[in-house]
DNA sequence: ATAATGACGTGAT
DNA sequence: AATCACGCCATTA
């Protein structure tokens, strides 16, 4: 395995993302204020860049603005395939 | 310790 | 509405 995020905040994170329940999704804002550092967006987003646990649905989270960021995993595309795919507004 | 990077956010133009 | 500039944060080199 290649080294993954060293460091408490992005296992929080990642286990934050874990959490949202199907068909709901969270802004890299929102997700880093459920992890306690509510202006540590930037960082939650590189957590997600760097994250490629299939256990963590990272296409949940996308933008406050609405837009969709980034997906590591097929692209914006298949991200918004998958949020589509589970019924969520974008 | 300093500089650079990036799936961000908000306010100004 | 679209774009630009600045701020913020954690991690890496």
């Amino acid at each position: 395995m290649d080294k993954q995020f060293t460091g408490n905040f992005a296992d929080k994170v990642r286990e934050a993302v874990r959490q949202i329940p199907r068909g709901k999704t969270m802004s890299y804002k929102e997700v880093a204020y459920a992890v306690g550092k509510p202006l540590a967006s930037r960082a939650v987003a590189n957590v997600m860049a760097n994250n490629y646990d299939s256990t963590v649905p990272c296409h949940r989270v996308i933008r406050s603005d609405g837009k969709l960021g980034g997906y590591n995993r097929g692209g914006i595309i298949k991200k918004r395939e998958l949020l589509l795919a589970e019924g969520c507004k974008i």
